[in-house]
DNA sequence: TAGTGGTCTAGACCACCAA
DNA sequence: TGGTGGTCTAGACCACTAC
């Protein structure tokens, strides 16, 4: 009847309640467990998740306190664009806009770390035949060959490299910019339009797989919860 | 020596060398148990961190299968505006503008559902004395009576409510919009410049605490990692 | 219905670090 | 240096669900 769920549940209580208010030290593990009448380890893993999402700051020998300013985070998912789409009932639609090997721009050879040719790729995503977001590709061919190979206005790049290049780790940035005259055409925006942008690469250990910058149509949100 | 973090590394080093590709099952925990010299309840606390990082599927009766679109999430971490801009070793500066009960605009009113009179607050946020983040705010003195006795000249809304008003959820919406000519003039823009914003509300269980929108200065990008 | 993951226990030892 | 959290173990029972 007691799991460590329904501690962790009666612990963010107490912390919501101001029963133990931010800074406080709450009882150590042994004093819970014997007050909820379970074993340490139950006390342990509940608090170790409330301390993973930033109620608690856990150290040795000072013990456990609220923590002053509950940093929440909120976990952004990276989607699948189709499976984003989909999940929305509408229709999928992807079309090839370039491919070509080329030398990358500054800011993508700087961030990659990487001065040669890459695999350029632009594309178009759209939802029930309207534009949902333009992207713009680049690929190290050093890191996945294969993608040489692939017919890219058949499969799009986005789901390829997730099936077939695994990665490491990578960072995001979102950012907005103002409609160039080429980019309100391809979203379907009046130029000088705000779109939101959001670039990424990810990385196999230290190799760069790709950056993508993806430009979204007009009044597109970027939604998270916690 | 081989603690529950080795187990997920070795498991994880698995996934990327393709030995167990995407939607493959992988052994069993006590065959993992056995592989690796461990406990189970060793090897079940490291697949269940890489099952909440996304790269593992978990079902009880079926098994553990390497996750065929390893959902990502990348961690947004919601920050104090101060702890943001210090954190660049910049001076931190803050000025309200306005401060004022008002019945909430339809889109405010509809997201908290309230339609009673909010505290309205504006406010803009400095980074070395240039604007950095102008904050328009509605907070609800049911939920939080205590904020019509601050100064909110002095401290501000922002870091008032992370200490003050304990919540338990919220959501977030990032987009881009056109810089008003009011706007423009908050945090240093052209008019028609592209600005990113953030709208943010929090709550205490069915209780609404406040709205919140930043819009922030040209050419702010919002980063994170994963 | 049987196989798999989810969780609990009681005890133990260790790592860290504030006092 | 002692108190605290971090982790492991061996065993157990339970919950879920594919078959």
């Amino acid at each position: 009847m007691t799991g460590w769920q329904d501690i962790e549940a009666e612990v963010l209580r107490r912390i919501h309640a101001r029963d133990w208010p931010p800074g406080s030290a709450i009882p150590h593990e042994a004093a819970l467990a014997v007050e909820f009448g379970v074993a340490r380890a139950t006390v342990n893993r509940a608090l170790q998740s409330l301390a993973e999402a930033g109620w608690l700051d856990r150290r040795r020998k000072a013990g456990t306190r609220v923590a002053l300013h509950p940093v929440r985070k909120a976990t952004l998912v990276i989607p699948i664009i189709r499976a984003e789409i989909e999940a929305t009932e509408r229709v999928y639609g992807y079309r090839l806009l370039d491919r070509r090997m080329a030398v990358p721009q500054d800011h993508v050879a700087r961030h990659l770390r990487l001065v040669t040719p890459l695999l350029h790729v632009a594309a178009l995503h759209m939802a029930d035949a309207a534009p949902y977001a333009h992207e713009d590709r680049w690929i190290n061919p050093g890191a996945v060959p294969q993608v040489m190979a692939v017919d890219l206005s058949v499969d799009n790049a986005n789901e390829w490299l997730v099936a077939n290049a695994p990665f490491t780790h990578g960072d995001y940035a979102i950012a907005a910019v103002t409609a160039s005259a080429q980019m309100a055409l391809q979203v379907g925006a009046d130029h000088g339009t705000a779109l939101v942008t959001v670039e990424r690469s990810t990385w196999n250990g230290e190799v760069p797989i790709t950056w993508v910058r993806l430009t979204f149509a007009p009044g597109h949100r970027i939604r998270a919860a916690f």
